[in-house]
DNA sequence: CTACAGGTATTACATTATGATACCTAGTGT
DNA sequence: ACACTAGGTATCATAATGTAATACCTGTAG
């Protein structure tokens, strides 16, 4: 293994670490051999991390299979995450009042690089499964959350955004235009929020106003998803956009350091 | 390191998740020396590993103040989890119903040995920080939902737990005698739910039905948290018993495998 | 301006992880 | 019933890898 020649680089950690990361949406268990394969590791070292990591309790064993599938740690880990992100202490109360007041899906989107992540999501309508739950990470640029990040930076920052973060197409309808998406960025500078249809799902539609952290950039966002067929852009501004934008701006990132390299 | 005389066992992996689990509910951001200090490895390990881990994107790690603090990857875990778990994916769109019926706080907790780890969150109202996150741990024999999975159990196995099972105070009111608590799991094997008052945070009240799995035996239950001021008893059995009921009733934990050694 | 605590870097050493191989077991097809 | 295969498990000699001592920074406090 080339890795890093680095005396402060454990090899065996980090290759355990790839068997926890080959575990996804489409890879929920996985057989020793699976595993060796995703991680490109060969039988015995997957077999001796493997063992470790369900000895030590991160993965669970079902013992008719012998498949492997993340276990309840998994879950303790995100809810260590919780109490070390100053933004979801802050944020939650105010979440949850305006999920009950405008009785839609309410979220709360991070920065994460290139791309958001959900790190809080209070559904009120029944949907895609995937949507519903927390940790998921998409492309900044295809979502109405990262575009109204990315509003709040600077000029030549967002225009290198607009041309090298990723994008990847979820349905028929979504954004692959670039010059598309400055545009919708363009307009989310100018109003203060950001709007989008039916970038995820067919026929959603979701709104997503900035929190502001220190030095006017946002590395958060509320997010409120409604379906497209009984909304509309005039109506979701009318009734959505206010609250929404009351509950970002009383959220203040208590001006606690950013997270990062 | 005396650790498991096994060649099946890599203890640099061991080492580097005993640095992930030193974060917790009171321990958010951790410092080297501090990790060292809780992890009981030395500094030159903690260093390697803590390097590792934020080479891996693990840990973020704030470069003013150089303590660690677990990154966006964690959040990622909790998604792969709710994949690989079947009962989530049944469970979501009647829990999402079930909230909006009752307008109350509604979760979803699994049995993990003797505790219950809540899998699925819906807050309604406004309440203590810790009730609204993911992936909290707790005794089973302090929670209505521990108690109502446990009232599905056969009787020799419930004497056991109720004599064996960890308890811990939370508020004055934890119920700490063994034998109410018998009592209490007794009345669930009668009714078919369970309902506690004040066991985690004071004056809050749970009510708790099983999901039954194959065997008659419930590794999961749906449970209702309310506030005591304006709930009692009566009032809970009539209004939201039969709602919860019918939600636990149509999560069926589809055959699957049990999570396990 | 010295002392100290906490973080970073280097190195000689042997413990520890490695991966080839052999062994089991369950399932498949003839 | 049989051989055949794929996938999981166990063993072991070898050296590569992780180890821990130590020395080196850097900032804060006295």
């Amino acid at each position: 293994m080339k890795t890093k020649q680095n005396t402060l680089y454990v090899g065996s950690l980090a290759k355990g670490l790839r068997l926890l990361r080959a575990f996804d949406e489409s890879h929920s268990e996985l057989s020793l051999s699976e595993l060796a394969a995703r991680t490109r590791l060969d039988k015995s070292a997957t077999q001796r991390l493997a063992n470790t990591l369900h000895i030590e309790g991160m993965l669970d064993k079902d013992p008719g299979t012998r498949r492997f599938r993340p276990s309840h740690a998994w879950l303790e880990m995100a809810y260590a995450y919780y109490w070390s992100d100053p933004l979801v202490g802050q944020a939650m109360p105010k979440l949850i009042n305006l999920s009950q007041e405008l009785g839609e899906t309410v979220n709360l989107a991070e920065l994460s690089g290139d791309h958001i992540i959900y790190v809080s999501r209070l559904p009120c309508k029944r949907t895609y499964f995937a949507a519903t739950v927390i940790g998921r990470r998409l492309p900044a640029l295809s979502t109405s959350a990262g575009r109204a990040m990315l509003a709040t930076f600077p000029e030549d920052e967002r225009r290198a955004a607009v041309e090298t973060w990723p994008i990847k197409p979820f349905t028929p309808n979504t954004t692959l235009d670039r010059d598309a998406i400055r545009a919708s960025v363009e307009a989310a500078v100018h109003d203060g929020y950001a709007i989008s249809k039916g970038q995820m799902i067919l026929n959603e539609m979701a709104v997503a106003t900035p929190i502001i952290g220190p030095g006017g950039r946002a590395f958060a966002a509320v997010q409120c998803s409604v379906s497209g067929h009984t909304w509309d852009r005039e109506r979701i501004v009318a009734d959505i956009l206010p609250k929404l934008q009351d509950a970002a701006n009383s959220i203040s990132p208590s001006s606690q350091s950013q997270r990062g390299a």
